[in-house]
DNA sequence: CTACATATTAGTACCTGGTTCTAAAATGAT
DNA sequence: ATCATTTTAGAACCAGGTACTAATATGTAG
């Protein structure tokens, strides 16, 4: 196996697992640690403690905002029941390889998230959705959604709620959002946020 | 300062910096390093690594299972211009791990999908939509989504589409879909469907 | 074949941020 | 004064490296 194959390898496997030494990518790769080290060295990969760290570190980025899983988007300010703003970028797992724009779901997705996030209930559902693609939106570009609860019904009731995504100034999308509080046994899209940041 | 109300300190700070090492809190609770250890060991908190390790390790396993693939769903039936099937299993990764019910995006991305591929076009854009979550759709249910195209304005015009998403002979979703054809310079949702089916 | 370059391996010293253990000193309570 | 608790000190050791030097392999051109 030559050098620059070897080095492929190298990548792929610690793209797959990040969590792995150099210890058992000799292993792997059948050559001493030192080359291991060489080849990270010239691939610029950091130590496993380093790759860790920066994991670590961006995740904390998100999660002390708000609960990552549930979310498309980084919410970045949460005022329950009022409104929101969340940041999502575009990345490459979010756009079509052919041509570098983003899949509208992905869009639609962060704007669903925010809308349900805002929501300031144990269980709230997007009964309906009237949503418009202003702009595409392009590899790279981070969109900015802001969300704004127009109308609040009751316990149980329905909530409206206005998303507006921007890319700097310019809109890309917008979306009129109406969702059920506690209605548990109709309509789609569960949400558990209850302002448990951290 | 107490034992206690230090530990209690000491709890404070690392939660809300869980980068600190020891050294850090030996200056800012003016004790010796083996206190600061004494104290971990006495509260079960791990060390600096082990704090790192753990974050990094929850954010991979949210990483992983986030963004899916290239199109949301199999189509299993494809008459361009005209129809299509899809057909799109919930499974862990679709759902709040709470309740067990899909996030909406998912059903939405399905639709979006399917309304995208039956337009046949080299770029088809969503332009807008109407959409209904009719009922909730939970772990495990196979989602069958038909799309009908209802109008097709000439090339660079656009097309209408209607997609109904069933489970079993359920209706559990509907949409509207105004899909834009080889309009580039405006409106988002990029086009690259020539049935690619994973 | 020789000479040279590149690639690989080996080995040592050193680093951070700890753990584990032993033991001495300080502090407090009775 | 005595005893228990708390705190501090110090040394040995560990993982998973970096940084550096140096020897050995391997390939390649003349």
């Amino acid at each position: 196996m030559s050098k620059k194959e070897r080095q492929q390898q190298l990548l792929h496997i610690i793209d797959g697992n990040p969590f792995v030494t150099d210890r058992e990518l000799t292993r792997q790769l059948k050559v001493s640690i030192q080359t291991i080290r060489l080849d990270r060295l010239e691939l610029g990969i950091p130590e496993l403690r380093e790759r860790m760290k920066q994991m670590a570190e961006h995740s904390y980025d998100q999660v002390r905002s708000l609960p990552p899983d549930e979310v498309v988007g980084d919410i970045v300010d949460l005022q329950l029941d009022r409104s929101g703003i969340s940041i999502f970028e575009i990345r490459e797992e979010h756009v079509f390889s052919r041509n570098g724009i983003a899949r509208g779901h992905y869009v639609f997705a962060q704007a669903n998230s925010l809308a349900v996030a805002v929501i300031n209930d144990e269980i709230a559902l997007t009964a309906s959705a009237d949503i418009r693609f202003v702009r595409m939106v392009r590899l790279g570009e981070k969109c900015i959604a802001k969300a704004q609860v127009r109308s609040l019904a009751g316990r149980n009731g329905k909530a409206e709620v206005d998303v507006f995504t921007y890319v700097g100034e310019e809109l890309v999308f917008q979306g009129h959002f109406v969702v059920y509080r506690s209605a548990i046994e109709e309509y789609s899209e569960g949400g558990n946020r209850s302002a448990d940041r951290h």
